[in-house]
RNA sequence: CGCGGGGUGGAGCAGCCUGGUAGCUCGUUGGGCUCAUAACCCAAAGGUCGUCAGUUCAAAUCUGGCCCCCGCAA
């Protein structure tokens, strides 16, 4: 059996170990990612992870700002691939575009549609409390996330899942699940089957402005929102004092502790944060421009900087 | 030249502006107290103050270069 032409299309972290496995079992004729663009401090030009990973291959790399316009059409066009694979790469294609290839335009999805169609599906699973989520892989249309599901798999969300750590699995769980779709594809053995229009959700895009901690629910939308939030946008408290602190892992406190919302203080050497209803654990946090410490090390911190606990934290925005 | 914070015994920090004996909360080690303890008391060890140069009688502290870490911003 020949090998495959493929196109691939992708940008960040999550779409690498699908790069890969393509690379070593297909032909990957060409690769498409977002331009390079001004990140981290000093705001220098970087080279998506896809690209870095497509150039040390030797693959031709592609980085239009829109790929849905008559050159890059007519260039993608006299590649003739087989399948275009596409992986979070941050361009919406037009029908043009999803036409190109000798048997479709794939594209893997990190949730278990339709549940969580849109461009943050694992926080939101998590963010909503699913006990699980997962892979699919599918036909692409013009609709977002909306094309015919060939292939799923599923994973479970444990308590102490965050957005990172899913990510990270399915990552590779969408790296796995590449070649068996390819494949039936091509062979007909993997059927394309609609998504129930009835059980549709969405995910919309996460803001900045989601980091800002609402500590006036339960313990347990705000254990969900760390984890699903983690690492980015994180999670933020400000006390009145103005200092500010992000969460970057805790858990339910598991008993209550005396007290109004939104007082962070000491209990028996752990650090705690009272919500509307129970009380949150602070395992590991980070002040503005210092790096990430323990509870205990802030703890005793606070102790030799002579500031008291507990703090009262500026008002929770909802 | 995008804006900003920081690098001080093993950990987290203060001291720096207004140069002049290295400080705090923990941890570690030894001892004491206690039925007992992660509690308490006493004692001790442990630091070229990121690095290089400059100013000065004297630099953690003032000046300049370099290295490293982090927040904002995406």
């Amino acid at each position: 059996m020949s090998r495959l032409r493929v196109v691939f299309m992708g940008t960040p972290e999550f779409s690498v170990p699908t790069l890969e496995t393509l690379i070593r079992d297909t032909d990957v004729v060409a690769v498409y990612t977002q331009p390079d663009r001004p990140v981290g401090r000093g705001l220098k030009l970087q080279p998506s992870p896809v690209k870095a990973l497509a150039m040390a291959h030797g693959i031709p790399v592609f980085t239009p700002e829109r790929v849905s316009v008559p050159e890059e059409i007519e260039r993608m066009r006299a590649f003739e691939p087989d399948f275009s694979v596409v992986v979070a790469y941050g361009q919406i294609l037009k029908p043009d575009v999803i036409g190109i290839p000798k048997y479709g335009t794939i594209n893997i999805h990190s949730s278990l549609l339709p549940r969580w169609r849109g461009a943050a599906p694992i926080q939101w699973a998590i963010l909503s409390g699913d006990r699980e989520t997962g892979i699919t892989t599918m036909m692409i249309v013009p609709k977002l996330d909306a094309g015919d599901i060939l292939l799923q798999e599923s994973t479970p969300i444990s308590d102490e899942d965050t957005a990172e750590t899913v990510h990270d699995r399915l990552s590779a769980m969408g790296a796995r699940l590449i070649l068996p779709t390819l494949e039936g594809v091509r062979s007909g053995s993997v059927t394309p089957r609609p998504q129930d229009e009835t059980r549709v959700t969405y995910a919309k895009k996460l803001i900045k402005e989601m980091e800002q901690l609402d500590w006036s629910g339960s313990v347990r939308e705000l254990d969900l929102q760390v984890r699903g939030l983690c690492p980015w946008p994180g999670s933020r408290i400000e006390t009145t004092d103005g200092l500010r602190i992000k969460i970057k892992r805790g858990r339910p406190a598991g008993t209550s502790v005396g007290g109004p919302a939104g007082i962070l203080q000491e209990h028996f050497g752990r650090l705690v944060l009272n919500c509307g209803e129970g009380a949150y654990e602070l395992l590991e946090l980070q002040e503005e421009g210092k790096k990430s410490i323990s509870a205990g090390d802030f703890l005793n911190g606070m102790k030799g900087r002579g500031v008291s606990l507990p703090m009262t934290l500026k008002g929770s925005s909802k």
